[in-house]
DNA sequence: TATGAATGAGTGTTCATTCAT
DNA sequence: AATGAATGAACACTCATTCAT
């Protein structure tokens, strides 16, 4: 019986092992060709197991997709979770949180491009893929909560948080993207530090406490 | 003489009629199905033109893209350009530059979904595909000089308005993918409107004229 | 009345020019591409006319094949009349032959290119393409007349005859091909000589003359 | 253990399985459309594969063609080194060279078929497709080698010995050639025989032993 | 459970031929 | 007669997935 508990308990390590070969491998092949250009193959290879042992651990070749951008959303969201509620000013903690996002996701590479190119997938396709387009909500669910958090919930309504949620993910992501294509490089640029404070302070201004300004802060 | 010329100008007339049908099927059936899931044959269809009908035109399914990508940056840039010196401030300037950007793209979710799926395309890949890197520098580069000219060309340096240029071509772009992806919707939301210029604000604080404060305006 | 005359034979001309374009560029294309890589739009691009042009002359690709393939036999025939009768023996006579078929095709790579391409397709399918077939017939009928010509007729059965012409046209053809691909030069080379005389010489002892011995020249 | 390696042996022998189909169906359905009519899906069809199965074992459909090459002169080459050294004079064993060579090519239409026209896929093209080339240089270099060991090796410089060979090669190849096309028969004609040693004595007495007479025997 | 051989629908691309001008 | 734009069947090759072992 032990000797039965101990076989299932190899058994399970070296199936345990094999998933974490392909989880790993899988998000690093990903980030060097991409979605579309790797194969179950590629991935196999790099994990070092047979072809069909994919099909053992994933239904298909999108849900090892789902795993990785389940997985890497929840980096992010521990990340935020994490670093939150450091800045006396409202506008300090939200530039502190939106930091916080393109710190995490300036060193991870990987993940912006798999991000990216799952974001692409979804945008069409309203119907298919929920799943996959569930974990783009929740993040965005958390953001717009931590903002709210942030901000102080009765400035900012469900929909204004939604909204704010989405410019400040789209701007991690689409502003790292574009230093990598135009720059070569990875990592949140320095320079981009100053503007963010501005921005966040634009917001704050904007929507934190109670105080409902006009028509949002004019630019001077 | 005069029907030769006719004879050439009607076949040109039929050849101008299938590569604009071309064009714009293929820019039409990209932005429903994506880039990866579009096959030439898909193309071909909507345009009413024979398979072969397609390599007459472009050598490539690559050099189609190509075109379409130069053709969207063109009204991009276009749009920049003509709604560009308007307001009294520099950051007044530059939040109508980045509302002008949001406001263009957030009507055009077709030139969204291509710019984003290849923007995503050419990360990988730094070596190749240098035709279409070119066009997204050439935006980027464009947006940069706009900067320069909004904020006063002393106070920013050609590596800083690079920084901008990418951040603000990131934030309209990422913005509006994850609206389209969590919100279901197009077109720039309104709410946006005042953190934009705060944003725009804190940039001109930070940058224009030639007064260089410290780090950046901190955030209040 | 002698302006239309004037302007058909102005049209004829142009037409006679269109078609020996197209034959000439044919050959050259097909000695340089081959027969399998070249297109028809090589062909006219090569000949300076329009693809349909190269349809107002020939019914399909194989026609100009046809006619390529008829003229390089006229050729070869034509040398093979020439240089006829020279030589007071038998033996001599037959080597002349060979001599002389190997020297005009030697100078003639895309006319050995052209036929060996054109043999290997004819060599299946026996049923099809008659036309082409009963040019190699043509000019292996020529060599066997030829030959009991040259040994003297009663010597030598007409089947006899044939499968000498086969073993003549077989061997230029085959040593031609053999030297441009494992030497990469063209001509006969010299060092042949030797051995065709020999050749020529134990094919007169076998047939010349009415003279049959036993089972022919056993070798020494 | 064992059981590993009888699960091994048996996925083994179906790949084998295989592979020794797609070579046979291979050869065979090139011998009956030819090369370039053969597509990959007419091979697996007959051998009763999946297309994908083909890509499984070749790379390209080159690969195989390079296979069956590579194989076919193998035969060819173990022919030639399995019926050598008979004979007593150098005539009588050049002649039998020739006529292993005729008779075992004389038996396989299919290796004629092919070997032809990949000759005349190589003629063009000097510097591509080097593996291919190199089985005919194979061949030739064996076929020169043992001329030099049949007439001995002072009499036959290494160049002299390559002309030979491509003579030989070149006769054997384009004789069956000729006569499967004008007669369609295959096999070697019987009426050659006495040529061919004709031919053989003539060579011989040309290169045989360390005598080097003036120019070659002149026919008589 | 892990394997990798097998599969076949689907891809981008080519090219002989047609036909309106 | 000459043109070249249009055509679509056909091709080499890929890859997610299945399944016998």
């Amino acid at each position: 019986m032990a000797e039965l508990a101990l076989k299932q308990s190899r058994a399970n390590r070296r199936r345990a092992q094999s998933f974490e070969s392909l989880v790993q491998a899988g998000l690093a092949v990903i980030a060097k060709r991409g979605l579309y250009e790797t194969t179950v193959e590629h991935i196999t290879e790099a994990a070092d197991v047979g072809k069909g042992t994919f099909y053992a651990h994933f239904p298909s070749k999108e849900d090892l997709i789902h795993h990785l951008v389940r997985h890497g959303f929840d980096e992010l969201i521990a990340a935020g979770r994490a670093g939150a509620p450091a800045g006396r000013t409202p506008a300090e903690r939200l530039a502190g949180l939106i930091q916080e996002q393109l710190r995490v996701l300036g060193r991870r590479r990987d993940l912006v491009i798999l991000l990216h190119q799952v974001r692409g997938l979804l945008i069409l396709q309203p119907e298919a893929r929920q799943r996959l387009r569930q974990e783009y909500q929740r993040y965005v669910r958390f953001l717009a909560e931590k903002c709210r958090e942030v901000l102080g919930k009765p400035g900012l309504s469900q929909a204004e948080a939604q909204d704010l949620a989405c410019a400040i993910a789209g701007f991690v992501a689409g502003t790292l993207s574009y230093e990598m294509l135009v720059r070569g490089r990875q990592g949140m640029p320095a320079a981009l530090r100053g503007p963010i404070n501005a921005f966040a302070a634009g917001v704050a201004a904007r929507y934190a406490s109670s105080r409902r300004p006009g028509n949002g802060s004019r630019p001077r």
